[in-house]
RNA sequence: GCCGGUAUAGCUCAGCUGGUAGAGCACCUGAUUUGUAAUCAGGCGGUCGUCGGUUCGAAUCCGACUGCCGGCUCCA
């Protein structure tokens, strides 16, 4: 444990004391440090509001003024549950009541596990520790919000309050704190998505279902250039496929009905319907005989997978042909649950940056290696360099991975040797393979320090053996391919949320949807503003001018507002010179060029996709 | 899906203990012709999320539903 998790995790515990002071009847579960702060679980018949909050906080500062010490206690089992049983655990004193997760904690620590108490004042609970020396230790607190969670973390049991808070060594570290918080929320890709017009999310259209208007529209566009751009440099072939395909198409690929619940249920076609109501079919019955393969139909496809797979089994293969590479922006349906639904990261229907590569065995640590500098550049191109690189392995103990062992092991060294040329620090974690086989994520941090799991690369041993595919090696003999998923930015959804928070909106000029806006001074000089937003936009370049009758300071604010990165003040001198005045809105007044230098200028911005500082 | 919170004009929000709605911005109209972050005046705009209940009377109290927010669970 940190320093920081240590006075956190001693928070906690001051916590729960106070608490008890109040609610003598609370029973606690577990209560550890967490990315930001801690939390306790507590079970309590009085449902805790932030109202009470202050109330809490109160007996939690004269704990910490009492600067009561942390001792620790080594005891036995026996001790230990006698103790819960009288209600001592978590608790100031014996209780009518026992400590009843205590108990149940207890009975999952393994024998021979030494078992230890930690006091503060009348505070007694069951815990590894380790703690500050006292409560004075704790610099500065406060108690965030209160949510609820399952005891330990299993949606059959019992729901606890969860009361979050978070504490620093310092009164100073707790301020930035809340002022990185409040910084994140100003960014907010729900809000800023909503404030600059990005993109709607309509009841009547459906939760989780993206409405790209027509600026985040253009935003999309300039993404999918910009990967496709990469794509042709890198040997890809771009595909286009329906968004639905038949159920078996999908039994074959194994994702139905294995993930039938995270799924939209499938397409039963008409004259089906009308022969199977004609017999009296119940709904259940109609469930059980889709899935069970008598009633065909069609999917919103989940992945995009099945259908590249055929492409490739459309046409016979030689080892001369490999690698195929297939790319799509293809959008993919699943049904997520929706309590996790959230803005453009979390969403039903999404479009993956996909592709599939269709390699032999000797090519697979180069194609692996190809796709994640591929990743590289498109992370680099936005500055996202906070981001590390997770290498999912098997768990060479479990038997529910397909594919041969060698194979395995080969792929494994693939990944491992792939994401060493990286230069970024990757881990491995064993057992979070998929079941066919291992994959390297990119997990980028955003400002709130969440991270999201962007970019992907998997191996893929199952597909191309459920498919029946096959090329025709040198030795004329059919050889299985192996598969390789990947997609750099996940699904331009979640990328684009992902994106709105890191710029804070302010999007370098490539990306913005408006790139130059013209101020003229006054009407005098409105046909001068015409012929240059005409001479802009013939040369590619989103410009618009602000003809409004405003001041010039209205049409700067709002110009800033917006978010646009050039505004241009054009009046009687500028058109009389052949210039512009440049305002950057991030450097302020630039004064007055000639007009063709700045258009370069913006053209040589927009074609590097330089990133504004 | 589960727990809690929440829903008032296009947006941000006000409306105390029940007496049929208000501000700023946006929008429209007019005046102003403006030089680097908000010119002035007037106007339009809401069956207070939906349905039901309590009441002489509901934005306000109660219930259900839906969306959203914070978590939990989940993410092939």
């Amino acid at each position: 444990m940190t320093e920081l998790e240590t006075i956190r995790h001693s928070c906690a515990h001051v916590l729960a004391n106070a608490i008890l002071r109040i609610w003598p009847e609370a029973q606690f579960a577990a209560g550890p440090p967490v990315d930001n702060g801690f939390y306790y679980d507590v079970d309590l018949g009085h449902r805790i509001s932030p109202e009470d909050f202050e109330k809490i906080e109160k007996e939690m500062a004269a704990i910490i003024a009492e600067a009561q010490p942390f001792q620790r206690e080594v005891i036995t089992r026996d001790e230990a549950l006698a103790m819960g049983e009288r209600g001592e655990l978590a608790g100031l004193s014996p209780r009518p009541q026992s400590s009843k997760f205590k108990l149940d904690i207890i009975t999952r620590i393994p024998t021979g596990e030494e078992i230890t108490l930690y006091r503060n004042g009348a505070f007694t609970d069951l815990c590894a520790g380790p703690h500050v020396a006292d409560t004075s230790g704790i610099g500065a607190f406060k108690l965030t919000h209160v949510a609820s969670a399952f005891y330990q973390g299993d949606e059959k049991n019992p729901q606890l309050q969860r009361i979050y808070g978070t504490a620093f060594a310092s009164a100073e570290e707790l301020e930035k704190h809340f002022a990185l918080l409040e910084e994140a929320r100003k960014r907010d890709h729900r809000k800023v998505g909503k404030e600059l017009g990005l993109f709607h999310i309509d009841d009547s259209v459906g939760q989780g279902l993206i409405l790209w208007t027509p600026k985040g529209a253009i935003m999309r566009q300039e993404m999918q250039n910009f990967i496709s751009r990469e794509l042709a440099k890198q040997g890809y072939s771009q595909v286009f496929t329906p968004h639905i395909g038949r159920l078996d198409l999908f039994r074959t690929s194994g994702h139905f009905p294995y993930y039938a619940e995270s799924q939209f249920p499938p397409l039963i076609e008409r004259d089906t319907m009308e022969k199977l109501a004609d017999e009296g079919c119940s709904c259940a019955d109609l469930g059980n005989r889709v899935s069970a393969g008598e009633i065909d139909g069609y999917l919103l496809k989940p992945m995009n997978c099945p259908m590249h797979v055929k492409i490739f089994a459309s046409q016979p293969r030689s080892y001369r042909d490999l690698p195929v590479r297939l790319a799509e922006f293809g959008t993919v349906y699943r049904w997520e649950q929706s309590g996790e639904l959230n803005g453009m990261t979390r969403v039903r229907g999404f479009t993956q940056d996909d592709a599939h590569l269709f390699v032999t065995e000797e090519q697979m640590a180069g194609e692996l290696k190809g796709c994640l500098d591929l990743v590289k550049t498109v992370l680099g191109t936005f500055r996202m360099t906070d981001y590390r690189v997770r290498i999912s392995l098997r768990d060479p103990s479990s038997d529910k991975y397909v594919g041969d062992p060698a194979n395995w092991d080969r792929a494994e060294q693939a990944c491992r040797d792939a994401a060493a040329t990286l230069g970024v620090p990757f881990t491995e974690e064993e057992g979070e393979a998929a079941f066919y086989g291992p994959k390297i994520d990119f997990v980028v941090k955003d400002v709130l320090g969440r991270e999201w799991q962007l970019g992907t690369v998997q191996v893929d041993f199952n597909l191309p053996v459920r498919f029946g595919l096959s090329y025709t090696g040198a030795d004329g003999k059919a050889h299985v391919p192996v598969m390789i998923h990947r997609a750099p930015f996940g699904s331009l959804e979640r990328f684009t949320g992902v994106l709105i928070e890191h710029f804070a909106g302010d999007f370098p000029v490539w990306l913005a949807p408006e790139q130059a806006r013209i101020l003229p001074v006054s009407e005098k000089v409105a046909d001068y503003a015409r012929s240059v937003v005409a001479e802009m936009t013939a040369r590619g370049i989103r410009a618009t001018a602000d003809l409004s009758p405003e001041k010039l300071g209205a049409k700067i604010r709002l110009a800033q507002v917006e978010k646009v990165p050039y505004m241009i003040v054009i009046g009687p001198k500028e058109e009389a010179a052949g210039q512009l005045s440049i305002r950057s809105r991030q450097r302020g007044d630039e004064g007055a060029v000639a007009k063709d230098e700045f258009i370069q200028r913006i053209e040589s911005e927009i074609r590097d996709r330089t990133l504004t500082v």
